[in-house]
DNA sequence: GAATCTTCCTGGGCGC
DNA sequence: TGCGCCCAGGAAGATT
């Protein structure tokens, strides 16, 4: 499922496929994919027709097209891929995908943009942009580790206030955005702590020692992810080269630890699964969910 | 106000 | 073969 750098690898494909062309034609398959736009499909595409876009954003998982045309800080058509979503730029004589929910024409005649998403999770709507160029629906989401001014400091602080497990902290998106579950644990095993640990119970440098590593798999991902795509073909593939050769702990139920070759364990945590060492990532001694 | 739980949804995989 | 069930996931909204 696209995770963080799936979704800078979409938008660096939207960078070079999409920004500078002008949006002539718009059509939705279903309102699910509108759902978070609040006045309905023919409204969104009414607010895009006509629109150039001018530049491709992200914050954590969500992406955001800024559109041309507008005084003050500007407007954008915001998307998240959810859990499936792919945003695909093909010949408009494709054929049209099984699970296709939106499909973009431009002024060129070239390819159009297309949202296809099997388990309809994702979605899009139009959002207005605070003078800090973040959408107003997700200006909640706090930076992810990727982004320029990622206040690593901040986040520990915030962090070592929380009466929570570590994990959750991890996952929650305004306090540190674009860290899923994958991610989280990949972190965790790298830093040998067992997400049920209290986050305020652990040392800043411990925490310290948490993000790093998050950021520091993730930026890996993103290199291996860059690599996996056609030009041509703006594309998510959670299933990619990546996941199959360097996940530690995600997924990896039963094999030896790359550390200490004792077996993975899986958990259950927050309606989801969990993965750590047994060995290397003791869990704490009053078991928190 | 903070923390936690529920809900949304589809299709692959599994057991019977 | 076919049926029913479980599971995966992010995030908004509801609940504690």
């Amino acid at each position: 499922m696209p995770e963080l750098p799936e979704v800078e690898v979409v938008r660096r494909g939207l960078e070079d496929h999409v920004v500078g062309r002008r949006i002539t034609g718009v059509e939705f398959f279903g309102s699910r994919v509108v759902r978070r736009h609040l006045p309905g499909a023919p409204d969104l595409a009414a607010r895009l027709v006509g629109r150039r876009v001018d530049a491709a954003r992200r914050r954590g998982k969500y992406l955001w097209l800024v559109l041309s045309g507008d005084d003050g800080p500007g407007s954008a058509l915001l998307m998240h891929l959810g859990m499936s979503g792919q945003l695909l730029v093909e010949a408009p004589d494709a054929p049209d995908e099984k699970h296709l929910h939106a499909r973009f024409g431009f002024d060129d005649d070239g390819p159009e943009l297309r949202f296809v998403d099997q388990r309809t999770f994702g979605g899009m709507a139009f959002s207005e942009l605070t003078p800090g160029g973040i959408p107003e629906t997700v200006s909640h989401i706090a930076p992810d580790p990727l982004e320029e001014d990622w206040d690593e400091e901040l986040v520990v602080a915030r962090m070592k206030a929380r009466d929570s497990a570590v994990k959750r902290a991890l996952l929650d998106q305004s306090l540190v955005s674009g860290i899923g579950n994958i991610y989280a644990d990949e972190a965790l095993w790298r830093a040998s702590v067992h997400g049920e640990r209290l986050a305020s119970s652990l040392t800043r440098p411990a925490l310290r020692r948490i993000l790093g590593h998050a950021r520091a798999v993730m930026v890996e991902a993103l290199g291996e992810g860059g690599t996996s795509f056609d030009a041509l073909y703006v594309n998510v593939n959670g299933a990619s080269g990546y996941f199959d050769r360097s996940l530690n702990a995600y997924g990896q139920e039963g094999r030896p630890c790359r550390r200490c070759g004792t077996p993975i364990r899986r958990e259950a945590f927050m309606n989801r699964s969990s993965y750590s060492c047994p060995r290397c990532q003791p869990r704490p001694r009053v078991r928190r969910d």
